[in-house]
This record gives structure tokens, C-alpha cells and sequence, in this order.
DNA sequence: GGACACATGTAACGGGTTACATGATTTC
DNA sequence: GAAATCATGTAACCCGTTACATGTGTCC
């Protein structure tokens, strides 16, 4: 596997993906991106209007302007050159992934604000984590009763999902641990009962490497 | 909870969020950045060694030159405005966790290239699983011997070191699932076993919003 | 015919990354 | 004394974000 990084950056590959298939204008694009992405590889909207020119520019991506009602729009389609891309970009090492959470900084932290300010945070973790398992429940429960857009994409969409699915679940979890032992702090200073403290990650620890 | 951003990128408050702990030069700062914030908050070490002058200018941080062997090196304090500053944005609510994997967007366009590839791709993504919980494991063990660098710090430390020791594990084991599954296939086009593909996804779904 | 959501961007700005550079200290 | 590692940055670049701007269908 080769670990040269690729000429485009991982979002305009991302969109290439999407238009390996089937044609797509700019809004659908955009939207799938949100719809299928989002939590895999976040990027504002705005942002991807501008891939499809980047992918016609480079001979990835042909622009044909098709009929919509009474207007015209512009559909985008894949070319072999970009097929050959995305391929030679699939033989490419993946970047590590990456994980950022302003609410766990602020716990870190949170020894210099109030227990109640604390909570709101985790409840705001927690609410997040939530909010994504439905999220991805909403748009994948209907694959088990067979209804799917792309059923020769199945396999793969739903492998991704269950890990989003996994994942969000445990951060709720440990979001709801977490707040049950913060609403037994009297302050966010050194805690009384520092066994309780540890719990959690003695827990986590006990049953060695995964 | 306020919702005005402070004037402040997070980066720099999880710099002065360290000095509220003790004074450190810039080199210490951005090693215990990448020990205690690395799988939260991960950022560039070069990127760090400009943050405490950031802070000294907004007041919110003071320079000494101190003797260090025979060399002098400048040590950073947090001042009294700065901690007023770190208690301003802890009151501010966190911006939403953002999780991005490259390995997960191919294993979703996976379909453009063979099966071994995904399996390189999935085992990358166990790997960094495995050393991220290994890494974490690392420094938090000897906490449960009592062997802790800011006693003071146990509590919130352990609840964070918690959650990533548990993400971690789920990740790996949702990899240890997939490179099964992946194994039964021949193709990466859409698999002979519908039923097998969709278990892992049934399963997620099974017991509910969390 | 006004309001609202849909559809499609653009301009400016900035945080962050990679790559490079260099003196000091320890190790063999 | 050479090599490796520690310690400390700088410069350039760019991806991405926020904030704005505007036409066009649709609903009441």
C-alpha cells in the first residue's frame, strides 16, 4: 500500500466516490455528502460546491447541463480518468483518524468552574451522542426491511453504519456513567471518595488490550 | 451556558488550561499537550510553541526567564486575568465533536478496489485503535497504584481516559467484526450474503436509542 | 404578492499542517 | 568527536469555516 499521499485532498475523493455512483448535480452532492458523511468525514456545505469544478479541472468529472422543469442545471458525471483516481487513491494509505471534542476538554479542565456547569457539558456530550445514533438509525433501519437507494452499496453502508451506531451508543453510555458520578462531587476540586473516582477507569482497564 | 465564541480558539485555552495547572516552558507544555490532550485535542506540536506568546499578549499569561543547568529557558505563568479568561470559556457551551476517518470513507467507495485492500485499510484502522487504547493505558495504570502526577487531577483525568479507553475498544472490536465479515467475501461488489451483511448493522440497531 | 424554503454559490479570513532550520546536550 | 536526540522554533501554504448574497419555486 502506498503511503505517497494523493494529488487532492480526502474531500474531493469523498465526491468522487459519490459520483462513481450514478451522475449528480452540485445540491445532490452536497446533500448525500451530508447524508452519508457527515459523521465519517464532517465538511461544511458551503464548502462543496466548489469540489465538482476541482474534479472537472483535473479531468475526474464532466459537467453536462440537463434539463430540470423549465430550467437547465448542471449534472456532473464521473470519467474513466476518474475512476482510475479514485482507485489509485483507494491503493493509498489512510490518514490516522482523528477525534476532537471541545466537551472532554472542558472536563479536563473543569476543575475551574462549578459542578453544575460540569454537568451541562456532559449532558450536552451525552445529547450529541444521541442525536447521532438516531440520526444514522433513521436512515438505515429502513435496510433491514429491503428498502435501500443503492442495494449494491448495502454491504458497506451498513458496515459503517454500525460502527457510527457502536460508537455513538458507548460515548452515551459512558456519558450517562460520567454524570451520575459528578452529581456525587460536592466541588470539581479533588473529589471524597476517590475509589468511585477511579471506577470508571479501572473498568476500562480490566480487561486488557483489545 | 453562553453561546458567544470566545475570543480565543480552543487550542489556546487547552494551552492555558495546563498553566492553570503549573508554570511550564513551551517544550513542556507541548509534550504534556500531546500526553493529556492528544486523542481530544489533537494538534501539531509545532503549532503549540507559539501559543504561550499568544497568551502573554492577551494578558492572560506572564514570561520568566528561569536557570535551567547553565542555560536559561523561559517559563510561562498563568496570571489572574487568564484564569479569569479559562472560567469565562468554561462557562461558554462546547462546540459539537467531530470524528473523521479516512479509513472509513474508503471502506464506503471499497467497492472501486479489491477485498484485500479493504482488509489493509481495516486492519490499519484496528491498529491505531489498539495503540491508541495502549498509549492511554500506558499512563493511566499506574494511577490505579496511586502513582499520579496531579493528585488533584485524578478525578477528571480517569472519567476522560475512561471514555477513550471504551471508544477504543468498541472500534477495535467493530474492526475484528468487519475483517471477518469481509473475509467471507469475494468480490467487494455486493456480497452473496445479504443476511450476513446487514448482521452486523440488525445488531446495532437492536436494542434502541441509547 | 409576500414569505419561506430550496438551490447555488462567493469572499475573506484564519487556524492548522508540513517541511524546514538550527543550537544545545547527551551518548557511544 | 560524531551521531543522535532534545529543545525551539519559522515560513509558506491551503483546506476549511463563517458570513453573506441572490435567484427561483411554492404556499397561503
Amino acid at each position: 500500500m502506498s503511503r505517497s499521499h494523493p494529488e487532492l485532498p480526502t474531500t474531493s475523493y469523498a465526491i468522487l466516490g459519490l459520483l462513481a455512483i450514478k451522475p449528480w448535480s452540485t445540491y445532490e452532492l452536497a446533500k448525500q455528502m451530508q447524508r452519508d458523511l457527515r459523521f465519517v468525514w464532517p465538511r461544511a456545505e458551503s464548502n462543496l460546491y466548489a469540489e465538482p469544478k476541482k474534479l472537472v479541472a483535473h479531468g475526474f468529472a464532466s459537467a453536462s447541463s440537463e434539463p430540470r422543469g423549465k430550467r437547465r442545471r448542471t449534472v456532473y458525471s464521473i470519467t474513466p480518468a476518474g475512476r482510475r483516481a479514485l482507485a489509485a487513491w483507494l491503493e493509498t494509505e489512510a490518514a490516522e483518524p482523528r477525534w476532537e471534542s471541545e466537551s472532554i476538554v472542558k472536563l479536563l479542565f473543569a476543575t475551574h468552574g462549578s459542578t453544575e456547569q460540569l454537568l451541562e457539558h456532559l449532558h450536552h456530550f451525552r445529547d450529541h451522542a444521541t442525536a447521532r445514533w438516531k440520526a444514522v438509525a433513521a436512515i438505515f433501519s429502513p435496510y433491514l426491511e429491503g428498502d435501500e437507494p443503492f442495494p449494491d452499496r448495502t454491504h458497506v453502508n451498513a458496515l459503517a453504519a454500525s460502527l457510527v451506531l457502536d460508537t455513538a451508543r458507548v460515548e452515551a453510555a459512558w456519558a450517562d456513567r460520567a454524570i451520575g458520578e459528578v452529581q456525587k462531587w460536592h466541588t470539581t476540586g479533588a473529589p471524597q471518595d476517590r475509589g468511585s473516582a477511579l471506577a470508571a477507569l479501572e473498568a476500562a482497564l480490566a480487561s486488557g488490550a483489545p
